[in-house]
RNA sequence: CGGGACGUAGCGCAGCCCGGUAGCGCACUAGGCUGGGGGUCUAGGGGUCGCAAGUUCGAAUCUUGUCGUCCCGACCA
C-alpha cells in the first residue's frame, strides 16, 4: 500500500527514514539539513523532556534561558573549544535588507547594514553562559550554581541525516560552576547517571557509560563522559555526554571566586547535554520492519481503542463500554486514544497504529460485548489476547509495564549479544564487518594508534567503560603494553 | 567539499531517447454497498512539468545555465 516500510536489511538507512517519515514524526523541510519536527514527534520529546527537566530539578538544577547569538570575541575567548566548533559555525554578519534595484520585488542584504562585529549562532552555549557567570560569581556562597537550558543550536554539518545530525537541533545544556574540582567531578558523574537512568528506564535502552578517548573529547573538556548505546545495524551512537571541564572556561572567562580562608581562586566547571537525537536513538533501538516500537513511557498514546462497528446502534453500543474502561484508564494515567473516525476501517487503523508504535491496541466490537471482553494486542511481539472488560484498566497497566520491561530486555539482550573480545588485528577486523557492535579490545592508550585504527577501519573508540576491569594485555595494533580492554565500534 | 541519483497533481511515479498541447496509482470531494488486518463501486476536482535563458511554427521532451533535495563518503552530537 502507500506506506510500505523498506525493509531494515534491504536498506538500513532507508528503512529509518521511512519509520521517521510515514511514522509522522517529522518531514523534510526547506532548509538544507533542517527538519520540522511534527506533533507526534514532537510529542515524544515532550515526554522526554518533561522526565529529564524533573530529574534535573530533582538533582537540584534551575532552568534559565542565555541569547542564540554569541559575539565573535566570546566564542573565540576558550581557544580549544572555539577551534572545535569553529567550521561549523553559522556567522550572523549584517542585520537588514533592502530592495533590490535591479530586480524588482526581490531583496538583498543592505551592504551598510554590516554588523560591526559579527555573531556566531551558538553551536553550544558555554562561551555566552561563562561571560555571564563571570558577574554572578564573587564568593564560595554564590556556589554551586546550577543551571540548565532547554534551546536550539545549529551545528552546520556536511551530511545531515533525521533526528542524528541535522543542522538546527533541539536539546538541554546544563552548566554548572563550583568551588572544588572534586565537586565538579562528582556533579559530571551525577549527571552521566542521570541520563543512563533515563536511557534504560524511560527509553527502554541500554547504555554503556564511560570515558571518551583524548580524540573524542568535547573541544575546551578535561574529560567527557558518555553513555553509548547500540543500534539495530551493530553501530554505535553517543547518546549522550557529561563534561568535566576543569578551570578552562572559568580561566578564559575570568571567572574567580573567594573561599572561606579569603583566598581567591578560578571556578570549576561541567557542561552535560542531550538532544532530539534521542528520538533517533529511540526509533532504532526498538523498532522493526511493521513501524515504530515506543516504549511505553515515552510514547504520547499508550493505548489505542478501535471500534468494529456496522451501523449507529452498533457503535452506541460500543461507545457505552468504551467511555467506562476508557475514563478508567485516563483516570489511572494512561495516555489513551479512542479512534472511533468513520472514514478508516478497523484494518487500516490496525495497520497505522502500529507503524505508530501504540504500545497497546484495544479492539472491542458486539461480539466482544456479548462475552464482556475485548481483544488486546501489543505492538512489540504483534501478540494478540482476550481480556476480560472487568478489571481492564489494571491489567492494561500491567501489561504496558510488562512491554517497557520487554523491549528493554531485548535492546540489552542484543547489545550483550554484540559485545565481543578481540585479541589480534585480524579479529578484530572481521569482527568490524561480520558481526559488527562493540569490540573489547586492547590500545596502547596513544592518540596515534587510535588515529591509525579508525583510518584503517573506521572504527572508533566509544568509551573506556567505568568500573573497567583491569587487564593486561598487548594493543590490538601495536602490540604495546595495554592495562585494560576499550570499546571499538563503527558509530552515527 | 568529492561521488551518485532525482526535481512532472498533496504523496509515489510514468511520459523525455524519437518535440505536437500531460497520464497512472494512492490521497482528496460526493454518494452507495461495506466494516474482526491497509475494502469496493459510481461520479468528480486538482498540474505556470524546480527556475531562467536558448533552439523551434511548436519544448515536460533538445541545449546551456541555475537553484534545490536525497543517498554514499570525508567532518561531527
Amino acid at each position: 500500500m502507500s506506506k510500505e516500510i523498506t525493509s531494515r536489511v534491504v536498506d538500513y538507512s532507508q528503512w529509518y527514514n521511512d519509520l521517521i517519515i510515514k511514522g509522522g514524526l517529522a518531514d523534510y523541510s526547506a532548509v538544507r539539513g533542517c527538519m520540522v519536527i511534527k506533533p507526534y514527534g514532537y510529542a515524544i520529546w515532550e515526554n522526554m523532556r518533561d522526565q529529564l527537566d524533573k530529574m534535573f530539578k530533582e538533582t537540584g538544577h534551575e532552568n534559565a534561558y542565555f541569547p542564540l547569538f554569541v559575539p565573535k570575541s566570546l566564542f573565540e575567548a576558550e581557544e580549544k573549544n572555539a577551534e572545535g566548533f569553529a567550521k561549523e559555525c553559522a556567522i550572523v554578519t549584517h542585520y537588514r535588507l533592502k530592495a533590490d534595484p535591479e530586480n524588482k520585488g526581490k531583496l538583498i542584504v543592505d551592504p551598510e547594514a554590516k554588523l560591526e562585529e559579527e555573531l556566531v549562532v551558538r553551536p553550544t552555549s558555554e562561551a555566552i553562559i561563562w561571560n555571564t557567570y563571570k558577574g554572578w560569581i564573587q564568593s564560595y556562597r554564590d556556589l554551586p550554581l546550577l543551571i540548565n537550558q532547554w534551546a536550539n543550536v545549529v551545528r552546520w554539518e556536511m551530511r545531515t541525516r533525521l533526528f542524528l545530525r541535522t543542522a538546527e537541533f533541539l536539546w538541554q545544556e546544563g552548566h554548572t560552576a563550583h568551588a572544588t574540582k572534586q565537586e565538579a567531578v562528582a556533579e559530571t558523574v551525577q549527571m552521566l547517571e542521570v541520563y543512563a537512568t533515563f536511557a534504560e528506564t524511560f527509553m527502554a535502552m541500554p547504555v554503556i557509560k564511560g570515558v571518551k578517548s583524548a580524540n573524542e573529547r568535547f573541544a575546551g573538556a578535561e574529560d567527557t563522559y558518555c553513555i553509548e548505546a547500540l543500534m539495530q545495524d551493530g553501530k554505535a551512537l553517543q547518546a549522550g555526554t557529561s563534561h568535566f571541564l576543569g578551570q578552562n572556561f572559568a580561566k578564559a572567562f575570568d571567572v574567580k571566586f573567594t573561599d572561606k580562608e579569603n583566598k581567591v581562586d578560578y571556578v570549576w566547571a561541567t557542561s552535560w547535554g542531550v538532544s532530539t537525537r534521542l528520538i533517533g536513538a529511540l526509533v532504532m533501538a526498538h523498532s522493526d520492519d511493521q513501524g515504530l516500537i515506543l516504549p511505553p513511557k515515552l510514547a504520547p498514546i499508550q493505548v489505542v481503542i478501535v471500534p468494529i462497528f456496522k451501523g449507529e446502534e452498533q457503535k452506541q453500543l460500543i461507545d457505552e463500554k468504551v467511555i467506562i474502561f476508557q475514563q478508567q484508564l485516563k483516570a489511572a494515567g494512561v495516555k489513551v486514544k479512542y479512534d472511533d473516525n468513520d472514514n478508516n476501517r478497523p484494518g487500516w487503523k490496525f495497520a497505522e497504529y502500529e507503524m505508530k508504535g501504540v504500545p497497546v491496541r484495544i479492539a472491542i466490537g458486539v461480539r466482544d460485548i456479548a462475552n464482556n471482553v475485548v481483544e488486546v494486542a501489543r505492538r512489540d511481539t504483534k501478540e494478540k489476547m482476550s481480556m476480560s472488560i472487568d478489571g481492564l484498566a489494571e491489567n492494561v497497566i500491567s501489561l504496558l509495564n510488562d512491554i517497557q520491561e520487554a523491549i528493554y530486555i531485548k535492546a540489552k539482550f542484543f547489545r550483550d549479544a554484540h559485545i565481543t573480545n578481540a585479541d589480534n588485528w585480524e579479529d578484530f577486523i572481521q569482527l568490524l564487518d561480520v558481526k559488527t557492535g562493540f569490540i573489547a579490545a586492547h590500545w596502547d592508550g596513544t592518540t596515534a594508534t587510535e588515529d591509525k585504527i579508525k583510518e584503517l577501519t573506521k572504527a572508533t573508540i566509544r568509551c573506556i567503560p567505568l568500573n573497567n576491569a583491569a587487564e593486561e594485555g598487548a594493543c590490538i595494533l601495536t602490540g604495546n603494553l595495554s592495562s585494560q580492554r576499550v570499546l571499538f565500534a563503527r558509530a552515527y
